[in-house]
Formats: structure tokens, sequence, C-alpha cells
RNA sequence: CCCCCCGUAGCUCAACCGGACAGAGCGACGGACUUCUAAUCCGUAGGCUGGAGGUUCGAGUCCUCCCGGGGGGACCA
């Protein structure tokens, strides 16, 4: 579409019915009213000044350039100096049967090209379960790693755990104390230790599972012990996840930056980030620690990198992690997803990838805000004490996984939300969107049962008989999908995802209200009514899909 | 003190990286069921887009300042 303006543009000036300007960025929107056509370009009006033109002659002259081929109708100029283009109907129509082929893959574009793309999201210490806003960072990195594969992305989801370090060792000290308390032993947990009850829980298995085997151990923690331990939580995670639909393709454990390798000389990936670090001289030492040198690509202050206890930080951990992401394994892009609260670490992390050989600018942070829930006017506080929600698994069991992941989407990355327990919970579609958009999706299903015993079929010879004024909206609602799903990846907002699921589902539902689509009569009409629901449901399901929630043939 | 996010209808939020008349859902009010699923649909009311300036053909969107809410600014993660 751009295409065809652009060298309507280009033709013009070679008429000289323009005169020569510099190359300009050409966008094509999808204007809101229908009376504007399907397609839009306001390049006349932007380039009005520099051409020293009336912004309707650039118009005109740009406009009788454009090619009338194939799947552009008309194109006219309006007030201001809009370029409309309208799609022809024909065109349109029969592009349901591409829809009804593609199923719930439809919407894929190949925009990605095969680029490598990292995707790591939720992360949390294995340390405790899983919180409410550590969903909204799972459905938001899903969504979008979703997304990205839809537009032709080499995607891998990640899930990187923290087993190393001081919050770790705390933790096996924690499940050390909790598992001689199993025993009937009157042991103090640690200073600052987990004080959450499913220590306890971990602590019964784990004498379950091995019995006394590290009652009498002098280490403290035992390393097995804290291992085992470790492994329980990262599974209890794992099962929170998958509750959520959310399931990731590669677990990277901390730890393993720091492993050896085998050679009797080889280096950890750590060793070799931090020698990147020293033989770029960003690092510099100063009061006993290491500190990277942030300043010198343009951060405001140093940081630390080793303790003066020869200890390294969470920090230089990250610093071993992305240079593996980008030198060891080749991403492309690393999109990394956090919540808003780790917001400082985001430039001095992008200096350090620069730093250790990498692109910088191919590292991408997405903040996510805080979520409050409430439930209808009553705002619920996240506290253990007041024993009300808080983990994400106490919420999934709430409202289902459905409604969770639809409302988390709801909301742009940067907006604090509020979660409505009360809305989500309903299975009643007027209180819960994803509830109308799987409801639609059950009814397409529905009448394609009905037709069948009724002895009809989807039919493509009459398809000219899709007239109607709702009719002709939800083959536009279902045809713009490809476009959203490159708009969504370029930006990286899966949240648009909602919003055009619940247009779709209602432009379905306005059309099933106004028209009937089984007629026995009328087999033709029938046939044409039932191939538009057949894409109807495809659009759907490929939408529902992205989302991650479920798409069921009956309600 | 500095940095980041937000402020849009009574409520929760959209608005396609400057476009055409700021849109949905819920809530309120009023209509439509001899049904292919009324779990739906239609209509009405509701807005100085926090405030003041600026940039330009054009601002919810960009710039400056102010007000308000949230989050950061550790040899914590």
């Amino acid at each position: 579409m751009g295409e065809l303006v652009r060298n309507a543009l280009e033709l013009a000036q070679a008429d000289q019915a323009l005169p020569p300007i510099p190359p300009i960025e050409l966008r094509i929107e999808r204007p809101k009213e229908r009376e504007h056509g399907d397609y839009s370009c306001n390049v006349a009006l932007r380039l009005a000044s520099a051409v020293r033109m009336p912004p309707m002659e650039v118009a005109s002259a740009i406009a009788q350039r454009i090619m009338r081929t194939e799947p552009i109708a008309d194109v006219d100029v309006a007030r201001p100096g809009f370029i409309n283009i309208t799609l022809d109907a024909d065109w349109q129509r029969n592009r349901l049967l591409t829809v009804i082929d593609a199923g719930d893959q439809w919407g894929r574009v190949d925009l990605g090209a095969g680029h490598r793309v990292q995707v790591e999201f939720v992360s949390a210490n294995p340390t405790g379960p899983l919180q409410v806003g550590n969903g909204r960072g799972a459905v938001l990195g899903d969504a979008l790693a979703s997304v990205l594969d839809a537009a032709g992305f080499e995607v891998q989801r990640e899930y990187y755990v923290n087993d190393a370090g001081a919050q770790i060792r705390l933790f096996g000290r924690t499940l050390f104390a909790r598992y001689q308390q199993q025993f009937g032993r009157e042991v103090p947990l640690p200073e600052g230790g987990y004080q959450g009850a499913y220590m306890v829980d971990v602590a019964g298995q784990l004498k379950e599972e091995s019995g006394d085997r590290w009652l009498e151990s002098s280490e403290d923690p035992p390393a097995e012990l804290s291992e085992r331990g470790l492994q329980l939580m990262v599974e209890q995670i794992r099962g929170d996840l998958v509750m959520l639909r959310v399931e990731f393709d590669h677990w990277q454990r901390e730890s393993t930056l720091y492993d050896q390798g085998d050679g009797a000389d080889s280096e950890s990936t750590y060793d070799i980030a931090m020698s990147r670090l020293r033989d770029g001289s960003f690092v510099i030492e100063k009061e006993g620690a290491v500190w990277f040198r942030s300043d010198a690509l343009g951060e405001d202050k140093d940081n630390v990198l080793i303790r003066s206890s020869g200890e390294p930080t969470y920090f230089a951990s990250d610093v071993a992690y992305h240079y593996d992401k980008f030198l060891t394994r080749g991403f492309d892009t690393v999109i990394d997803v956090w919540g808003a609260d780790h917001q400082g670490h985001v430039a001095r992390t992008q200096a350090a990838v620069s730093a250790v050989g990498g692109d910088g600018e191919a590292l991408e942070v997405l903040l996510y805000q805080l979520v409050h829930l409430r439930r209808g006017d009553e705002r619920v506080r996240m506290s253990k004490r007041t024993g009300e929600i808080v983990t994400l698994r106490e919420l999934i069991e709430e409202v289902g996984s459905d409604a969770a992941r639809f409302f988390m989407l709801q909301r742009s990355a940067d907006a604090q939300m509020d979660f409505d327990l009360a809305a989500a919970a309903s299975a009643d579609p007027r209180q819960n969107p994803a509830s109308y958009v799987k409801y639609a999706h059950a009814r397409c299903a529905s009448v394609l049962r009905n037709a069948g015993e009724a002895g009809l079929a989807p039919s493509s010879d009459h398809l000219d008989l899709l007239v109607e004024e709702q009719e002709s909206v939800l083959i536009g609602e279902i045809l713009r999908l490809p476009e959203l799903v490159a708009d969504m990846a370029t930006r990286r907002e899966p949240h648009h995802l909602t919003y055009y699921a619940q247009s779709l589902a209602q432009a379905f539902t306005q059309f099933y209200d106004a028209h009937r689509i089984v007629v026995p009569d009328e087999p033709e009409r029938s046939g044409a009514r039932l191939t538009l629901t057949c894409a109807s449901r495809a659009a759907l399901a490929a939408t529902l899909r992205l989302i991650g929630v479920d798409a069921p043939n009956e309600m």
C-alpha cells in the first residue's frame, strides 16, 4: 500500500507536477471513519509547506497517479488534504477464503524475516511462589512473544533462574532450619529468613523424599538440600505458569554462568565477560571494590561489580548473562520484561552490553507498572497479614486463567492497572470481556453446526451477496488482523489484542443480530454468510490464541 | 534534589510513534425476545483530555513550567 503511494509520489515529481523533494517517511493509516475509505495517507499535508503548494493540490497530484490495480477500487482526496483509498469489495470478500484457509494462524505476517529475538520474562527469584505482579509480566511477555512469532520473528521464551548469590544462600539456610524443625528440633530461622509457610511445605516434602539424610549435616545449608529445595520451588513456579498457560522454551540458570567448563584453561562466561570489561578499560577499582565505569558510557554514576568481600553483585551476573545472550547465543534482539521497580537498571545494563562488545540498543527493556487488586469498589490489599490474595496461583484459582490473561493484557505496560476480581471472576459476558469474545467464537461454531444440520454449507459462489452494512464492517475487521500484528510487533504492544478481540467479536455479534445466517430458502445467501461466519471464527480463534485464551465451541 | 511512568466520561481504560467529529466496557436511564445461543442487540445522557504557556496548517499526543498519584536513585534484588 505504501509502495503504491510512494510510486505515485515519484511519478508526480517525474511529471513535474510536484517539485523535487527529499525522501519522506510515508505512513498509511486506517481511518476511524468508514467514509474516509479503507486506508488514508497524510503525506500531502506534510509536504504542502515544503513544496509551497496548497495541500489539496499536492494530494490530487499524487492521488491521480496511484495505480488503480487489483485491490484498489477508488482513490480520492478529502478536505484538508488526505488521500483516501478504498479497496475493491469483491477483492475483500474473496480474501475471506484466505482467512478460512489460515484458520487460527490467520494474521501471520513476514515482518521479522527470521530475525532471532529472545523474550526473557518473569525470572522471579525461586525463593518463593510467584506473586500477582509476576503474573502481569508473564502475560505481557508471553503475548508479546506470540505476537512476534506471528510477525515472523524467530522467538525464544526464556526464564532466568537466579540460583546463585546471597538470596539463595539465605533460602537454603531457611529451608535447613525448617527441615530440622520437621524433626522436632528447635532451630531458629536465620536473620531475615523467608517467613512464608511454603518453606515449611518444601521442608516437609524433603523429609518425605529423603528422610533424615541431612539432619546431622555440618554444612549450613547442606548443598544437596539447598539444590533440591530450589528444584522444588522452580517446579512450583513452573506449575503456576502452566496454569496461566505460559510455557518457556528455556530456563537459564544463573549458576551456569560461573561454570568453568571441562578444559583445564577454559573460562566461565562470567570470567570472559569480566575480562572483556577489563580489556575495554570499563572497570575501575576503588574503595576495595570493582566498579563498572558507567560514566564512560554516559551514565551518571559507576556501579559495583564485585564487592569488597570479593563476591560479585547481581549486576555482575547480569553483565555475564547478557554477554551470553548476545555474544554466545547470538540473538539479534533481546527483550527483557521487567517490573517498573527495576527501571533504574535499564541504562546501565544496556551500557554493559555495549561494553562487552554487543549492541546496547539491541537490548530492549519493557517495563510494566504495578498491579492493584480490586473487588468491585473495594480495594484488595495484597498482604499476607490480612489473608487476602497474594500469590498468582490464588488469583488464577479465583478468576481462571482466561480472565487473568485477558485482564492483565488489557492495559498498556506503562500504565498502572486495577485488576477487578469481581468482574474477572464473572462468567457473564456483560461483566467480562474475555467471556464476550469467547462467546462470539462459540456462537460461530454453533451457527455452523446448525447449518450442517439444515443441509447448508459455506460456499464461495455468491460472496457478492455480502452487501449489508454489518457484513462489510465485519469483513473489514477480519481482514485488518495482519496489519495489527505487524504494528503490535513493531511497537512491542500486545495489549491492542484485547481491544481488537472485542471489536471483532462485537462486529460478528452485530452481524448475527441483524441478519439470519442460516436461511434454508436462500441457500446462496446462506452459503455466503456461512463463509463469513467461518472466517469470523478463524479470526476470533487466531486472536484468542495470541492472547492465550481458550476458544470454546460451545458455552 | 535528580530520573522514569501515569493524569482522558461517575468507574476501569483505549486512541495506530502530530491528523478528520477524543472512543470502548462497566455503571445510569429508555427500548427490542414466535431466537441460527437475549450470555445478545439498539438508543439516550455523560468531556475545557490535571492547569498555564509554547511549537504548526493541525496537539490527548511534541517542548517548558506548575499541581497531583506511583516507582526508582545502595558494596539489596
